[in-house]
DNA sequence: GCGTGCCGCGCAAGTTTGTTGCATAAAGGG
DNA sequence: CCCTTTATGCAACAAACTTGCGCGGCACGC
């Protein structure tokens, strides 16, 4: 009984919480530093780390790049109706949204709408390109709202680590 | 007038973008392997990332982690109205989205909402507790629309680098 | 057309960081 | 009460990152 399911949450002590604090905001912090901060020795760290990310708890290690210097400075955000809920028909379109990289992040939601997509594009005909290729090729789209962001505010995936 | 604005777009060959593409994928792999990748030497590979670092192309570096394991397995999408459009008061609201950690992302935005966050919470009683310190404690805001989230199809921050 | 200066490269050495072996101490179960 | 398990720190080791240096290509100007 000491192996929880994959999906179950895993035993984290506020050891590891502090360590998935400090690498969330910047992964490229030195072992040693951050075992200075939580009391650690640098190879516990290391060790707590390791566990982590085969645990999964840890999904990934990423650089966050600034699109407007890549040529990439509009964002939309685009709500989705589809015309069936047949679950083959929605995972489907899941696919199709997940697949296309111009589709930074895809939510399926309740409510009016079915899916919420986030999209990064280098112009409006681009756009207007990729919503012939996602949502006018696809029968099962029913509608979609396009939002154009004038601000960025915050965007992160951190996680809040009371 | 070597020195563009830092909000100009940088002269990236495409090494730089091969690199980045690399990075941010995974951030953690060695240069030597990306080196190989792009077929250029470690040196070359950490002067270029060391570069695009200072110059703000690469914005941060970070690991991503699960929320479902921490205890956070609830994601709410929110589309905010507000009162006043008058600048000082869009800036508050700015500042106020952008502090609470619990708001992953806000993007200030055109059409019927003013303001759309993807918020990360434990229970639905934070979230109620959230909405009284970000919406109603707010008397700007006119009006806010929940969205839940039942899957999270894709979340990435991740820019397509054609 | 030919020098001259500027960049960015690769190589190699030096430095920092990450990793592993080992002995020890605390915690839980028989 | 002892034994197993688990995590720790220290020290040695391995790997990765970083820097100095000389070379070659390219653009500019003469």
């Amino acid at each position: 009984m000491t192996k929880p399911l994959p999906t179950a949450p895993a035993d984290l002590d506020h050891f590891d919480l502090a360590i998935l604090d400090i690498l969330q905001k910047d992964n490229a912090t030195p072992q040693r530093v951050i075992g200075e901060a939580v009391h650690l020795s640098a190879p516990a760290v290391q060790r707590r780390i390791k566990r982590m990310e085969e645990s999964g708890v840890i999904e990934a290690n990423v650089a966050v790049l600034d699109p407007a210097r890549l040529g990439q400075p509009i964002t939309i955000l685009v709500e989705v109706e589809v015309e069936s809920e047949r679950i083959d028909l929605i995972d489907a379109a899941k696919r199709s949204f997940a697949a296309a990289p111009e589709v930074q992040q895809c939510y399926y939601v309740t409510g009016e709408a079915d899916f919420m997509l986030v999209i990064i594009v280098a112009s409006m005909a681009a756009y207007e390109g990729l919503t012939r290729r996602l949502f006018f090729a696809n029968h099962n789209v029913k509608r979609f709202r396009t939002v154009v962001v004038m601000d960025r505010v915050k965007t992160s995936l951190a996680i809040p680590l009371t």
